[in-house]
DNA sequence: CAGATCGGTTTCATTTTGAAACTCACAGGA
DNA sequence: TCCTGTGAGTTTCAAAATGAAACCGATCTG
């Protein structure tokens, strides 16, 4: 994939996953793109039906996402209609997206507010996803922390 | 924790967790902030000299962070330092950066790039974050999908 | 008291966003 | 062939968010 910011940018804090990932995916749209394109959505139109966002916005999001190997642009053989899926790098993106329903689950809600549920082939609810130590037990923020590069 | 968006704002996607938590968190400096945060920083002078982000918007973004319950205030007994620290729903969120940092580890890193790395307290490396179906097996996108509320 | 520190607020220019109108290519039906 | 609709944008312009810099007020320190 292309490990660069588009043209002229520069990286918030270039040592650091987090910032890196930030500063691709960290709007209010890319992630919800994103969201949507893990539940089936690939066409220009698909996505601005589920999101309301405006076109232009769109547009500029999907380029982006394309160009930083996140999403994949393919001409349907239709000749108008585009495809955007997923790329390996993309679908890799599971886990945070997981991540972040959980919390908002847990914790954006009223304890009675319904929400929509993400769940396995059987249509079971996801475990909740913790991080773990080495040893397999979890983790809390407390007893990590982050090692500068040298 | 105050379960709505500050003065007049709508969520965009009133339903799904995952735009909540967008709505929230999703911008260019709050998830930095939050990391900062699990990284021990607690002043305004601290968050700034790490972020180098503009005095207005920290000032607003801990205001944010602070009104949506991720971040407690508090007045130093010094008397013109305040703290910021993690309320439990903002030590919650550990799991999504943890998610967001090993993505940006895997894919917004050239092979050979050097970057930090979160550490247990042994000094070693977190395995990967992969969300399981209910079984325990790791799930891919393709075996989840989200069920709409009723 | 003078100066530095901390945590802001205000001001103003720049950037990003969003709504709406416009464009262009194609496809199907009359 | 002409008309209409659909998909995927681009352009334009106003509104909102962001950022740099100056200013402010309280509190310590010498």
């Amino acid at each position: 994939m292309d490990v660069s910011l588009a043209a002229g940018g520069t990286w918030t804090d270039p040592a650091c996953p987090v910032a890196r990932t930030v500063d691709l995916i960290g709007d209010r749209w890319s992630l919800l793109i994103i969201r949507d394109a893990m539940d089936g959505a690939t066409s220009f139109t698909e996505f601005r039906r589920r999101l309301g966002i405006a076109r232009n916005i769109l547009t500029d999001r999907l380029r982006r996402l394309v160009e930083h190997g996140i999403l994949d642009k393919g001409a349907d053989t239709d000749g108008r209609r585009h495809t955007y899926r997923l790329t390996p790098a993309g679908k890799d993106l599971f886990a945070a997206v997981v991540a972040l329903r959980q919390w908002g689950e847990r914790h954006a809600f009223a304890p009675d507010e319904p929400h929509s549920v993400l769940v396995d082939d059987h249509g079971r609810e996801l475990p909740e996803l913790r991080p773990l130590g080495r040893g397999g037990a979890p983790l809390s923020v407390e007893a990590s922390h982050v090692r500068k590069t040298a």
